[in-house]
DNA sequence: AAGACGAAAGTGGTTGA
DNA sequence: TCAACAACTTTCGTCTT
């Protein structure tokens, strides 16, 4: 009899799940769906305070909410009754400043409400998880209200946003994806999160390339030992600092290639390619890389024995 | 015919004078 | 601000299966 309790994938009925805590994602080791996507954000106040104080006045957590476009929080400028302790010069001013944020401060409202919508669609496309998103929307308001949105087009500035947010949660997207699901350039995006990470001084690690593996590996339909063995090489290579200066999409998909062709499901450079959003080229540099510097001879050797085996086996049958 | 391999030229971004 | 640079891409020819 089974346990109602013990939860069961739905696409294949697996019970043989992988909870990563982080990321917010169940994936199930059979199949490789991403099942359920709740986030609870484990990471901590990312602002840069100034160094004395930074140490001690890390945070946890996010903060209001600002998947509403005001965080319910909106300043006006006083109305008539403020204005009769003033002289009439003062008080001209005080209309023209009045006049002048209800402009500015209506246009920033129809934007943000444009862009949150946009943000929505575009993360509901990409399931992400909540907790991204909500980042993302702070990123485009901070944005937004420093002016930075001036310019640029305001997909192209959502897009950044998701991306950063991404990034900063360990939940990489590839700037492909990203430029899929919004339709914007994938250089333009790049540019635009290059340009408001700076100007709102959001500092972003360089992503793992640990941190594709599992997408990576569930689209191409690969087993979990495959998974683990990538993994594995991708650490190995770290340790030798062999992935310092590389692209992490590159690194991620040349150890899935790797670790396809050791454990007998091969997949093509090209396939890898195309799910990891780079060449057959970069995919061959790497891999050459890898084979050299890490001791995967006995590794490829085992390969090797197990095609000539095939090999005879097919010419079994033709006789 | 398809995949793997590698050379050569081009692209966009970073860095350091 | 410009040039050198490293990583990556595009393109193409060749070899292997």
């Amino acid at each position: 009899m089974q346990s109602m309790y013990v939860k069961r994938c739905p696409e294949c009925g697996s019970v043989n799940l992988y909870w990563n805590r982080e990321k917010g994602e169940i994936i199930c080791r059979d199949c490789g769906l991403v099942i359920e996507e709740k986030m609870i954000d484990l990471g901590r106040e990312w602002r840069e305070l100034d160094s004395e104080s930074s140490e001690h006045r890390r945070r946890a957590g996010a903060p209001l909410t600002y998947m509403q476009f005001d965080q319910g929080l909106g300043t006006e400028i006083g109305t008539k009754k403020d204005l009769f302790s003033f002289g009439s010069k003062k008080k001209n001013k005080f209309f023209r400043l009045r006049k002048w944020q209800q402009r500015v401060s209506t246009a920033i409202e129809r934007n943000l409400k444009l862009a949150l919508a946009e943000l929505r669609r575009v993360s509901s496309y990409l399931k992400i998880p909540s907790a991204v998103e909500a980042e993302a929307s702070r990123i485009y308001t901070l944005a937004a209200q420093k002016g930075l949105v001036r310019g640029r087009s305001m997909e192209s500035v959502v897009a950044g946003a998701l991306y950063a947010a991404c990034r900063r949660h360990d939940v990489p997207r590839t700037l492909d994806e990203i430029a899929e699901a919004s339709r914007i350039d994938k250089k333009e995006i790049g540019r635009t999160y290059r340009f408001i990470t700076r100007e709102l001084g959001i500092t972003i690690l360089p992503s793992n390339p640990v941190d594709y593996i599992a997408r990576f590996a569930s689209t191409l339909g690969l087993k979990p030992e495959t998974q683990s063995k990538a993994i594995e090489i991708i650490e190995k290579a770290q340790k030798i600092e062999l992935t310092s200066g590389r692209g992490p999409t590159g690194i991620a998909a040349a150890a899935l290639y790797v670790a396809a062709l050791i454990n007998g499901e091969k997949k093509t450079q090209r396939e890898v390619a195309d799910v990891a959003g780079v060449t057959e080229v970069t995919i061959r540099n790497r891999y050459k890389e890898l084979l050299e510097k890490l001791d995967l001879e006995k590794e490829m050797k085992k390969v090797k024995r197990r095609e000539e085996i095939l090999l005879k086996a097919k010419r079994k049958k033709k006789k």
